[in-house]
DNA sequence: CGCGATTTGTGCACGCCTTCACAAGCGCCT
DNA sequence: AGGCGCTTGTGAAGGCGTGCACAAATCGCG
């Protein structure tokens, strides 16, 4: 396994040119890692609009909510862009950020399913702006097919090989019933869709190679319940001595 | 809060009953259990509804999709509710998980913004069915107040606290604009909100004692645009040996 | 009644992730 | 130029989570 990525420091080149050119895959970039990258984009983002040029470890950490150290060792996976004593230079590391997300070539997505959920999706502005073409609509209704959503025309599903391979959709957004999420996905894997982001409530099987990521709206609100129903038990049972406890400053009105 | 906890148990009382009366707090439950109960818990319901009245680990493991032996520890923290040689009792199991989350109880839930997503949010059946109840809508536009949605009518933002407590809201969702979220959220804690589900993409601030979890829609589409993204660099690669690549297409049943 | 088949519950080892703490590097000021 | 303060990058330690492998326990059947 000599398959080590070299990655020759930029410790002699003081430039703040590019030490090297950006090696595009990341095959060993920690997953956690990955997950944080967006938020920090974000957060950087939102710095370059307030004027910020350069952000400190501990600024940018504090603005996406985590701790300095654990920022700069993700920082540290994509190889050295900050300057001691200064920082990081806010443009480069967004651009360096968005190379790595591959966020620079305006991805395609297809979204499938054109009910409540898929509208909102449809219509949210989130995605064009951080990088994402919304490229098709589908749906299996035949009386929402040609509809017009945010200035797309729903197609029907039957034409989803047809339109994937010609908008060079890799991406999809599945916001169908359970029922319909595994078919859908299906024939989506068939067309050479490789990523899914799920929102149908269901486990989805698919082949190795392809990538899916489930957001469920309810299993979210049911961890929170754990939580409500943890600290209720807590507060209302007197049995435990309450030492220890120091985080009860709850704002009581 | 008085626990109607009674578990009749219909295995025979030969195990000299439970080895203790089931506490209805789990403080040391580990959090990576905790966020795959709500997955159990419906994949549960769906072999309930099936006709299953046992279930072993493995089977229910590859319908949750999960590892049979990580279902088995996750469930042995709950404590021991199968029986050895048959499996689980759905039912029974269905009842024990439901109480840890507490979700026997109904809880009301509040929704704050009702835009695109809020639209979408209140019109979803997913959380009502799953132990949820949506209380109240709010809107700080004053042309969406007394509006219709799924049959609330949209309070102003105004009325948070008095309609807050006479609901007995604990958890919230949070569905406005970036600029709005913050205010909103502390508004919100002021009333004696907990937790909170927050759609819009920024890091909230909230004191000690109040649970946060974020769903950012375009994160996850960004995650999996890395993926995309190394997947296509990997393939146009050839200079690193493809070994060690096992795509075998191997169809997960 | 005992035995084998089956499945749970769990001790253990391993790997990933987080966090601390600090040396190395950089700019600024004198 | 040189020192000083600030910040990055990283080695090391600890904690958490996962998965294996097996003993314990239960049921069905002859």
């Amino acid at each position: 396994m000599s398959d080590r990525q070299r990655e020759p420091y930029p410790s002699d080149g003081l430039g703040a040119s590019h030490p090297i050119p950006p090696p595009n895959a990341f095959p060993d970039l920690p997953e956690a890692t990955i997950a944080r990258l967006p938020e920090y984009l974000r957060a950087l983002h939102n710095l370059a609009d307030t004027g910020h040029d350069t952000v400190s470890s501990e600024g940018l950490a504090s603005v996406a909510g985590v701790n300095s150290a654990k920022l700069r060792k993700d920082l540290s996976h994509l190889g050295s862009y900050g300057t001691r004593g200064v920082g990081y230079d806010v443009a480069l590391l967004i651009e360096q950020i968005e190379t790595v997300l591959g966020l620079n070539q305006g991805r395609a997505v297809a979204l499938v399913g054109v009910g409540n959920l898929g509208h909102a999706l449809a219509n949210y502005g989130g995605f064009v702006s951080r990088g994402f073409r919304i490229a098709a609509l589908f749906d299996a209704d035949s009386a929402r097919v040609g509809e017009p959503v945010n200035g797309l025309a729903v197609h029907h599903i039957s034409e989803l090989a047809e339109v994937v391979a010609a908008e060079h959709i890799s991406i999809a957004v599945v916001a169908t019933p359970v029922a319909a999420a595994q078919l859908v996905v299906d024939d989506l894997v068939a067309c050479g869709v490789t990523s899914i982001l799920n929102f149908a409530p269901c486990v989805l099987s698919v082949p190795d190679g392809v990538d899916v990521r489930k957001v469920d709206l309810a299993i979210e609100l049911q961890i929170l319940s754990f939580h409500e129903h943890r600290k209720a038990s807590l507060t209302a049972l007197p049995s435990l001595n309450a030492a220890a406890v120091s985080d009860s400053e709850a704002v009581a009105t």
